[in-house]
RNA sequence: UCAGCCAAACAGAUGGUCGCUGUAUGCUUGUAAAGAGCAUAGAGAGGAAAGUCCGAGCAUCAAAAGAACAGAGUGCAAGUUAACGACUUGUGGAGGCGACUCUAAGGAUAGUGCAACAGAAAUAGACUGCUAGAAAUAGCGAUGGUGGAAAGGUAGGGUAAGAGCCUACCGAGAACUUGGUGACAAGUUCUGCUCUGUAAACCCCACUCGAUGCAAGGUUAAGUUUAGGCACAAGUGUUCUUUAUUGCCUAACAAAAAUACCGCUUGAAAUUGUUGGUGACAACAAUUCUAGAUAGAUGACCAUCUAAAACAGAACUCGGCUUACAGUUUGACUGAUUUU
RNA sequence: CGAGAUGUAGCGCAGGUGGUAGCGCGCGCGGUUCGGGACCGUGAGGCCGUGGGUUCGAGUCCCGCCAUCUCGA
């Protein structure tokens, strides 16, 4: 897994990605030069302390490296919204699976 | 047994599977170095890592060397400390039956300011009033009940009426003696003793302090660019002295890969023991190396412990303070009750 | 991570040296008008972000904390 990291590529994903949203997350995707594919994860300040951000950060990393393949070579960013800190690990898998699955149903159409 | 008070320790543990970040070793790639990949070994957040409220190191500001002023801080004593506004042990004061806890605690006769409303009057001169007297006037500070604060208080004597005018007790001040390093305490003697509160108002006294912060600053790369102003003066709170330097300031344009690398973790270090000290702490000996990230490293699942939970994530490094916090354990002590 | 500023009525703001909190807009009621607006009169609305302290008395002085905003690559 690669990951996005520099300032200047987050601000690109956000204005030229697709957009797709579940109740706690918003998926941003944008097509990739290389034959790879790339995922940065945003947590804003509102969600919580320090703590509860990194705790937050390292579910999605986990959940993202065992359980969701991704076979597009695309640059992703997953961006955290109001509620999802609290979510207990089994929820945030399922939902996880859903947004990627509802990107690719998008774009099928 | 119940209630309390003080201090200390822990901050889920053990095993298994998959993953993350450094370090060391080996192998592969690479001319080599740097780097990349794989394997093995071993390491990997806190008591507050937090707030950024103080104090240091370290770095830059040409030089921080000296003096004065401004500004800021601290404020009982003696000690501890690299240093401090921190800590320790005491002193005075406040609270608690007690163990014990709290305390910005110098100066109000150096000066200035302020004290609403109420009250006759707010620091004090009058007014109301009391006594003597026919009156002029003289003596007096009791009377006035408002206020946070009203001319030391209470009782007795005394007087024309009164008053520390006199006496006793309490309070206050001064001197001396004794004890203590000291803050201060105790005692004796003397003085009848006008002068409220506020310095967390200005201020006075004593002591301390140059400013800015790792986004500091440096390495590699990239400007003897152009225009204007200042001129033997200019530049860092101000002024002065001493030393050093030659340009200094402003604006525009160009260039720019950025945590790529250094700073970045061995330090007033930690653990254990001994000794000294009431204690904070210090000295000595032995042993150990114990995170170093940069979208920022600790997560997920299973089993057992009844249940797995609080506050919370290092970001240059230390010493404190402050604030948040589920629960567990240990020790010293106090009060009440019961039993022996 | 570091440096700074601000919290007062529904909204935007005053209250410098401590004495009991105002202004404008908005809101309610009344007047004016055939009616509305404008205008005039009148009224309500405040634990001065929060917890302590100093003081007789704190929006103001001092010390903690909380929230919001700004600046530094």
């Amino acid at each position: 897994m690669h990951r996005l990291k520099k300032n200047k590529e987050f601000n690109y994903i956000y204005k030229k990605g697709d957009r797709v949203s579940t109740e706690h997350f918003t998926l941003f995707v944008v097509k990739s030069k290389y034959n790879n594919y790339r995922i940065g994860f945003s947590v804003s300040k509102k969600l919580g302390k320090a703590n509860v951000r990194n705790k937050l950060k390292r579910r999605l990393r986990e959940i993202v490296r065992r359980d969701i393949e991704v076979k597009n070579f695309h640059n992703y960013v997953l961006l955290a919204r109001d509620g999802s800190s609290k979510l207990d690990f089994k929820t945030l898998k399922e939902e996880i699976k859903k947004i990627f699955l509802k990107y690719e149903k998008k774009k099928m159409v």
